[in-house]
DNA sequence: TCTGGGGTCCTTTTGCCC
DNA sequence: TCTGGGGCAAAAGGACCC
């Protein structure tokens, strides 16, 4: 019995023609949200929300039975609790979307080694190379659901098209539990009456724009003259979204992109004005920001911090080191540089955050580095925890060089 | 309705060097 | 000595995505 007869929902094969359709987007449906559900089968067919529990917390994953109350992620909780009040909300687990999502992209990855992960939940591949051992794009798209569904327990939906753009949009038609192929000749009567808004890269500023330019459809973007886009939008996103409306994006499928930056943040409960607090919890991401970038195996030599206030104006202050650092204290002393720099007397903020930028690998910085003494010295320390912390489990490890030396 | 946390990319401004 | 401007990198802000 085909695993196809037990599920349900939409399953659209793909019936379009997929010559010429080597691009993949696979995309996990609620997929936080799914995976709960597999632990927890006596919720099937329930309201389920997988967001925070405090009162700042946004939805992450809702089930397709919450997003019948209009719940979708990225929304405030007390919204959602308040148009769905019978909702199951579960805090989110993220290592175990991480493990589900490895497994995911193990399928994956036995089936072509260009996959070009986007998230946890969701994917491109370029299957042109699979095609004579696997069949054809729409074939493998099926496969791909079918090994998911077996391997994992959730359903995921899948794009076949030309092209990244085209594909992803593909999937978002496609879902719940479905597959859409996109055919090469049907590329533009497909895009053009969709609405600016499905652009990828178009979000409400930019909508705007382009309303206030009378163009709501895709059709509407791709007749008008690429200068005026440019003046509207700038150069960049003006031809990119120009090239977009008649179904051209050159990207190709690239697998593992390193990272550009790794940082922490974090929004207050409720907002802060207390210096000593903000400092503490400066030192708390750059500890965070400096194990992450440890474990990565990367340094990187640009250190920002991000400062929201009460009413959700952001600030970015960055400076960038001679050498590059994974050492939290090192990171802390500069973060504290910046803050301190900005001079604020008692401003009630909501959200303080430290980045790390121009990251590069940390084997080769250090072979090239004869690094001072003392960031060594605090990198042998530092080290010496995340030993001790592998070993023992996080906050087993406490040592007193970590504590701010003023609090 | 009141807005998380992880990021990327683009644009503009600024400071520096020649 | 003063001024202009090109080129560049860093800094800052903002839009966007999941």
């Amino acid at each position: 019995m085909s695993r196809n007869q037990l599920r349900r929902g939409a399953v659209r094969v793909g019936d379009g023609d997929d010559t010429g359709c080597p691009v993949l987007h696979v995309d996990m449906d609620a997929f936080y949200a799914s995976v709960e559900l597999r632990r927890r089968p006596d919720l099937a067919g329930q309201p389920v929300i997988v967001g925070g529990l405090g009162s700042r917390a946004v939805v992450l994953s809702a089930s397709y039975p919450a997003r019948e109350y209009g719940v979708h992620s990225a929304m405030p909780m007390l919204r959602a609790r308040r148009l769905c009040p019978q909702a199951v909300v579960l805090e989110p687990d993220h290592a175990a979307y991480a493990e589900a999502s490895a497994g995911v992209l193990a399928v994956f990855r036995t089936l072509t080694p260009l996959v070009e992960p986007i998230a946890l939940d969701e994917a491109f591949l370029d299957v042109a190379g699979a095609e004579r051992r696997l069949g054809r794009p729409a074939r493998i798209g099926e496969l791909i659901r079918a090994r998911v569904y077996d391997e994992q327990g959730i359903t995921c939906s899948v794009g076949v098209a030309a092209t990244k753009f085209v594909a992803k949009l593909a999937s978002a038609h496609a879902k719940p539990d479905g597959l859409l192929v996109v055919p090469r000749d049907q590329v533009v009567n497909y895009l053009h009456p969709l609405p600016v808004s499905a652009l990828w890269g178009v979000g409400d500023k930019t909508e705007e724009a382009l309303v206030r330019l009378g163009l709501r459809t895709i059709g509407d973007l791709a007749h008008v003259p690429v200068a005026t886009l440019k003046r509207a939008l700038g150069v960049a996103a003006g031809t990119h979204l120009a090239e977009l409306a008649w179904g051209r994006d050159p990207r190709r499928v690239v697998a593992e992109e390193p990272d550009r930056s790794i940082g922490a943040e974090e929004t207050f409960p409720s907002d802060v004005d207390d210096p000593r607090l903000l400092h503490r919890e400066l030192l708390r991401l750059s500890e965070r920001t400096a194990a992450r970038l440890r474990a990565a195996g990367q340094v990187g030599r640009t250190v920002s911090i991000k400062v929201r206030f009460a009413d959700f104006t952001t600030l970015t202050r960055s400076r960038t080191l001679p050498d590059p650092t994974d050492v939290a204290q090192e990171i802390y002393r500069i973060a504290r540089i910046l803050f301190d720099g900005l001079g604020l007397q008692r401003a009630r903020i909501r959200l303080v955050g430290v980045r790390v930028e121009g990251l590069a690998g940390a084997a080769g910085a250090f072979r090239q580095l004869a690094l001072a003494e003392r960031a060594a010295g605090w990198r042998e320390a530092e080290r010496a925890v995340d030993a001790a912390t592998r070993r023992f489990g996080a906050g087993a490890v406490r040592p007193a060089a970590l504590v701010d030396p003023d609090p």
